[in-house]
DNA sequence: CAATTTGGTTAAGAACTCGTAATCCCTGCG
DNA sequence: CGCAGGGATTACGAGTTCTTAACCAAATTG
């Protein structure tokens, strides 16, 4: 089977990560290839920008280089848990030689990966650190009603009929499905599905909501996605 | 992998071990001995590693100790019947409880051995769990729908009919069927099928892709190769 | 060594997405 | 009742992403 399970692994929640990468080109790779498999991935070009980041920012996973410019990958760890944060953080080493200091990740429950390395290893070791803890594997399928949810397959089908959705649209109804029952305000909807953290002056999310009420809802004689006035919207059985 | 890890696998006597131990004097110990029996043994210190070997390579057979840093025993066998991986799990217990025998074995472990056991006892479960069957050898054909694979014969069928492929066009159809129903991305194609770690700025991906589906899906009515925009590829049966 | 096959590149255009904006529609309140 | 404000819907277009055919170089074959 080899990478498969890598491939399983790599299409859950819409995770925020940070990458933290000097090398331009590598950066641009990695983080293509994490968006893919859906993750929404800021770039910080060098030590000093990225703990800046790590610190202004709540990420779920922080991946550094080794070595950086300004301050390396290591420190930024120690600054980031001396500050009481407890991100989980993916050192990526050129060095082949292990190193003690990085040794001692992994008792911390963080992880590191020597260059080169298959992409597939990557995300791999990226769901194995956002675990919480052994056992729970990260949901692969969700369920609200007769609406099922395939992240692994990005399929979804309601009462068993199938429904094509979008991209936007899937990862808006996976972030609704997500939060099932709770009230998801427009604000949560900007950063989590937008990664915008300003207000657009637009209407982009009504537009999609509408969008995705069609799909989900036209052709069912119960809503599962609602309006709350003034407040947001969300995903349930009752109105 | 795909063509190489076959021949690896399959035409290849010497069985593939994997072993994970976290006591290092142990698995020492085990690895030599099980070497010595004609054994081609990999050894992992903990689960997490543990874990993502057993899914990067094909085993015939993993030996997991119970207790383990990181994931657990049978945490991993649950994993990996969930990732629909077959290969047979011997977990080693120091519980001698028949509690955590029958827990054991409903997790999807195929035996159980509690410490402390004689040696012949280890290799004569080993040798019980392998001959166990056609049931659990690694596959040597796929199939998605109507469309079937055979790997040892290269040779690709749908609906009964003959398809010929090229070289290429088959490892990704393979690379394809072994992840089927699951979104592939381009970064994990261009990985797994041209062993390419950057991004090659070319359609080298699409390409082929679109050679492959007049192959496989232009003279039936139902196409198997279905694309998903932004993200990458699915092989289903449905759309 | 010519002929064929195979695999990578380019490029044109087809298909699709998504954000904007204009318009319509509620709902509650004065 | 009519108005205001939030929300819903629709159409449009720019930009992106995907498909396909044609081309060429390298490898393979007779």
């Amino acid at each position: 089977m080899s990478t498969d399970s890598l491939a399983k692994c790599s299409l859950n929640s819409r995770m925020h990560l940070l990458l933290i990468e000097d090398d331009a080109e590598a950066a641009k790779y990695l983080a293509k290839g994490l968006r893919e498999s859906g993750y929404t991935v800021d770039v910080a070009a060098n030590g000093r920008d990225g703990l800046f980041q790590a610190t202004e920012q709540q990420y779920e996973l922080i991946i550094a280089d080794r070595q950086l410019p300004h301050i390396d990958g290591l420190t930024i760890v120690q600054m980031l848990r001396r500050q009481g944060s407890k991100v989980p953080v993916l050192i990526l080493s050129a060095l082949g030689s292990v190193d003690d200091r990085i040794e001692g990740l992994r008792a911390g429950g963080d992880d590191y990966l020597t260059k080169p390395f298959a992409f597939g290893e990557l995300t791999a070791r990226i769901e194995a650190l956002l675990r919480r803890g052994p056992g729970v594997a990260a949901a692969t399928r969700l369920k609200v009603a007769d609406l099922e949810i395939d992240l692994l397959g990005r399929m979804v089908t309601r009462a068993g009929r199938r429904i094509e959705l979008t991209t936007k649209e899937f990862q808006l109804l996976e972030f609704l499905a997500r939060r099932q029952g709770q009230v998801v305000t427009r604000t949560l909807l900007l950063e989590g599905v937008w990664d915008l953290h300003f207000d657009p002056q637009t209407n982009v999310i009504d537009v999609h909501m509408s969008r995705l009420r069609t799909s989900i809802d036209r052709d069912f004689p119960k809503p599962l996605i609602h309006t709350v006035r003034g407040a947001g919207y969300v995903l349930r059985d009752e109105p």
